[in-house]
DNA sequence: TGTTTGGTGGTATGGTTGTACCACAAAAAT
DNA sequence: ATTTTTGTGGTACAACCATACCACCAAACA
């Protein structure tokens, strides 16, 4: 079998061309001439590389939480933090859109999700796993933190776990909309944690 | 000039179709032909009434936003509340989807805001105002209640409207992606409040 | 009574979209 | 050397979309 080109290499390099797309006027309106057009490719091409539509943006949407997932990882890693707080704070501020590729990752996966409301083609749980995953850890920081003292005892660890999830998407979103600025959100943030965590 | 039917009544009438339409297959999904099916009405009527589709989109917005501010109104009044704490509750509590309409009228709000983030067309502002009204008005009724003992005066009234307004956002959004029951985000919204009001 | 005008239906049109189809080149396998 | 197989381009097609256009009816006004 003859292989000249590097699937995943391809693949990759049109999915980048459609989150690009997506980023500038909205993923409703991304389509297979567009994605094509912006990777510099044929439509054919693309229909080689993903049969239909749907599965390219259903591998799109792999891609995407991939690379935020990196992002997140990346961030508490750059953060240098040991302690429990250092990383719930970085883990939270990824949510905050600041350069411009993170606002185009927030407001692609934000369709996605909204998408998937009313779209059961894209996976329901894939919106469920993340988060679900994301509380659980953000408690055990919480109950930890309480155990070293660092943060106040009186506090439900798993409910606050939940609002901190929360209050992040809230703020995340809000930047998104343009009704604050990422350094408001970020103070914001900072305050509240300022609140579980005190001084 | 013969005038035998009542312009407003159509025009809501067609709209509420539109609503019902977005609620069940999306606000993208949303065409003339549905719209016009939906109502029971011809296509032509729908042009008649609205001249494009930009118009019936921008008009439906409106008239969403209306029913909303209405419905936390109604809410604010049914649950007899007078003090600061009692009105904040209400209207948190109203961006958590619990009955079918609250859901309908959250995604679709939510599908506008989210597409006004790419179409400049559906107007910006009109998701820059009613956040920032209503984060005075938090920011005062905590003010209210710290001088009237009831809040912890050591809170940081403007940011804690923030942490509210996103909190509430946050998790009307996570019930809206069924990541949690509507009974969960009641429960965490009321843990929250009752941290900024010791009982 | 005739004529304007508001309300309605049906249909044509120009454009776009996702996808299927056909052809062809070149590398690998035989 | 010939036959697969992989990658690629171009194009056709059926469906659908928003909108423009044409015709008609009935109510109001003259």
């Amino acid at each position: 079998m003859p292989k000249l080109v590097d699937h995943e290499e391809r693949r990759a390099h049109i999915i980048d061309a459609l989150l690009r797309s997506a980023a500038s006027s909205g993923l409703h309106s991304v389509t297979m001439r567009s994605v094509a057009i912006e990777a510099g490719v044929s439509v054919r091409l693309v229909q080689y590389y993903f049969d239909t539509k749907e599965q390219l943006l259903l591998a799109a949407m792999t891609r995407l939480t991939a690379r935020m997932g990196e992002r997140v990882q990346r961030r508490v890693r750059a953060s240098g933090a040991a302690d429990p707080r250092g990383i719930i704070e970085a883990v939270l501020l990824e949510a905050v859109p600041t350069d411009e590729e993170s606002r185009a990752f927030h407001l692609i996966h934000t369709e996605y999700a909204v998408l998937s409301v009313t779209d059961p083609a894209l996976g329901g749980p894939q919106f469920l796993a993340a988060p679900d995953e994301m509380e659980a850890f953000l408690a055990a920081q919480l109950t930890a933190a309480q155990q070293a003292g660092a943060a106040d005892p009186g506090l439900d660890a798993r409910h606050e776990a939940v609002v901190l999830l929360a209050v992040s998407a809230g703020l995340g979103l809000s930047v998104l909309l343009d009704q604050r600025t990422a350094d408001e959100a970020t103070t914001v943030l900072r305050y509240h944690l300022g609140r579980l965590f005190p001084d």
